[in-house]
RNA sequence: GUCCGGAUAGUGUAGUGGCCUAUCAUGAAGCCCUGUCGAGGCUUCGACCCGGGUUCGAAUCCCGGUCCGGGCGCCA
C-alpha cells in the first residue's frame, strides 16, 4: 500500500501524464454540480483535484461528497497541466480513499476564512497547526535548531544532556518547582549552569546543550513562559568577549540559514528576513543608563537592574541587536567573575533585541575562594552547593558561556506578538493542557 | 501579584436598558449550478461565562467568581 509518491510541493505542471498518489488533509471541497474540486493539503501546500461528473466514477463522486473538512485521504491519479487550475496543474483521480474521517464541527478554522484567538487555537493545538502560517513557524524553528547545532559542532563542541531532575533549590533567587522524587524533595532545574560549568573542569572544554528550563515565577507576559528552551553553551579558556563572539555569530548566522532553506515558510508569513549585522553594537551598563537618563527615561541608581520602561527605552534608540555589558557584580549571579580593576563591575553580559532580551552571559569565576566569597556575599550558603564547589577545587580551567533563549530568539525573529505563537506547547501560569 | 480592557452559535463578530423571537461571516444539513480557486444563489440549524442584585423590563447597569488579552511587577 503506497499512502504518497509526492508532496504538493513536489508537483509540477510538466509531470502532465504521469501517476501520482498524494495524501493529507480534505481543506475543501467545491461542488459545482457538473464540476467538483477536492483541495488536498500536506505540509507543502495545496493540490487541486477536479472531478467532471459524466466522466468519474460514480464510487469517487459519492466519497468525494460525502467527505467531511479535515478528513485524511489519499488520492491515486494523472497530474493534468491546466493553465486554468491553481499551480498550473491538477490531479484526475483514479481513486480516493478516505483513510479517517474528521468530525464535524471543527475547533478552528484551518483554511484560514475566519479569525480565531491565540487560546483557541492553543487549546486545539493539532488542528491550528494545520494552518500554514502556524505550521511554517516550526519548520522554521527546527532550522534555527539545525543552525546553532552546525556552528557549535563547526567550533568543536560536544552536545551534552545535563539532568533536569535536581536536588537542590540553592542555586539562586528564583522560584523552582519542586517535585516528589521517591522519599526525596526535588527540583525541576531552572538553568544547565551549575552542570556546564562542573563539565569545564573535566577538559571536555566546549559543550554545548538544547533543553528545557523550568522557572516558576508567576510572570505572566507575551514574553515569559515556565517552561522554556534554553540554548546553553559554556566554553573554557575564554572570556566574556569570546563568547560574545560566538553568540552573535550564531544569532546572525540563524538568520542567514532559515533565508536559505525556509524560502517557502517565509513567503507564507510574508516575512522578509534581515540578517542582523555583525558585530553587533556593545553599550555598556553605565552608557545604557547615561543615555536613559540624559533622554529623561530613567529613575534608576547606578547599580539598579535596568527595569523594563528602560530596556525598552534604549531597544527603540539603538534599534538593532546589542550587548548590554559590564554589569554592576551585585545585580548579576554569584558566578560572574567581576573585573580584577574595579570588583564593583562584572564580565556579565546580556544579548538584547529592541525588544526583549534574548541571552544572558559572562566570564565566569573559576577561583574556587572568590566563589565561594560571591556565594557568602549574596546570602547563599556553600554548604548546599559541594557537589558543584567540589569541581572547582582540582583544576577548574578559565571559562565563558551563555544561556540563550529559543522561543525568543524565534519569537523576534519573525515578529511573533506573543512567545506563545513561538512554542508548540506552552506551559504558563494558567496553560498545562495540552 | 497588580492595573486596565474583555467574555454573545463550533469559529470570528455586531449589539450601551424595551427596536433582541439577538447581527453578519464562516460552518453544518438540504436544493440548484461544468472551471471553482475566500466560488455563487436559495432554505434550514446553531449562542448572550457562572452566581447574586437593581428594574415593570437586563446580552446591556451593579456586586462577587471564573476564564481570556494587554501593561507593569517578579524573572540570581
Amino acid at each position: 500500500m503506497i499512502l504518497r509518491t509526492h508532496y504538493s510541493g513536489q508537483i509540477r505542471p510538466d509531470m502532465d501524464g504521469s501517476e501520482v498518489v498524494l495524501a493529507g488533509h480534505a481543506h475543501e471541497t467545491r461542488d459545482l454540480g457538473g464540476i467538483l474540486f477536492l483541495v488536498v493539503r500536506d505540509r507543502e501546500g495545496l493540490s487541486q483535484v477536479t472531478m467532471v461528473a459524466k466522466r468519474t466514477e460514480r464510487s469517487i463522486l459519492e466519497t468525494v461528497r460525502g467527505l467531511s473538512r479535515e478528513s485524511v485521504v489519499s488520492v491515486r491519479g494523472k497530474v493534468k497541466a491546466e493553465a486554468k487550475a491553481p499551480r498550473g496543474f491538477e490531479i484526475i483521480p483514479s481513486s480516493v480513499q478516505v483513510l479517517a474521517r474528521a468530525d464535524s464541527p471543527l475547533p478552528l478554522d484551518p483554511t484560514g476564512k475566519v479569525d480565531c484567538e491565540l487560546d483557541t487555537r492553543l487549546d486545539s493545538r493539532f488542528m491550528d497547526l494545520r494552518r500554514p502560517a502556524s505550521m511554517a513557524v516550526f519548520r522554521i524553528e527546527s532550522a534555527v535548531l539545525q543552525s546553532l547545532r552546525q556552528t557549535f559542532y563547526s567550533k568543536g563542541f560536544t552536545e551534552v544532556c545535563t539532568p533536569k531532575v535536581v536536588a537542590t533549590a540553592t542555586e539562586g533567587g528564583t522560584a523552582l518547582f519542586p517535585i516528589s522524587y521517591f522519599e526525596k524533595e526535588a527540583f525541576l532545574n531552572q538553568s544547565p549552569q551549575l552542570y556546564k560549568q562542573i563539565l569545564m573542569s573535566t577538559g571536555l572544554d566546549r559543550v554545548f546543550e538544547i533543553g528545557p528550563i523550568f522557572r516558576a515565577e508567576e510572570h505572566d507576559t507575551r514574553r515569559h513562559l515556565n517552561e522554556a528552551i534554553s540554548v546553553d553553551i559554556e566554553m573554557s579558556y575564554a572570556d566574556h568577549d569570546d563568547v560574545m563572539a560566538l553568540l552573535e555569530s550564531a544569532v546572525a548566522e540563524a538568520y542567514r540559514f532559515v533565508g536559505e532553506v525556509c524560502q517557502h515558510e517565509l513567503s507564507v508569513l510574508g516575512l522578509d528576513l534581515h540578517v542582523p549585522k555583525t558585530p553587533f553594537r556593545r553599550v555598556t551598563y553605565t552608557e545604557a543608563l547615561d543615555m536613559a537618563r540624559e533622554a529623561g527615561r530613567a529613575s534608576m541608581e547606578w547599580g539598579d537592574d535596568i527595569d523594563t520602561e528602560t530596556e525598552h527605552y534604549l531597544g527603540s534608540t539603538i534599534g538593532e541587536h546589542y550587548f548590554l555589558t559590564d554589569w554592576p557584580a551585585k545585580v548579576k549571579p554569584y558566578y560572574t567573575q567581576p573585573y580584577d580593576d574595579r570588583p564593583e563591575v562584572s564580565k556579565g553580559f546580556d544579548l538584547m533585541h529592541p525588544t526583549m532580551e534574548l541571552a544572558s552571559g559572562a566570564q565566569r569565576v573559576h577561583d574556587y575562594g572568590l566563589l565561594v566569597e560571591r556565594m557568602k556575599s549574596q546570602g547563599l550558603d556553600p554548604d548546599g552547593f559541594e557537589f558543584y564547589l567540589k569541581a572547582f577545587r582540582y583544576g577548574m580551567p578559565p571559562h565563558a558561556g551563555w544561556g540563550l533563549g529559543l522561543g525568543r530568539l524565534v519569537q523576534t525573529m519573525l515578529g511573533l506578538e506573543n512567545i506563545r505563537d513561538a512554542v508548540l506547547f506552552p506551559r504558563d501560569r494558567k496553560r498545562l493542557v495540552p
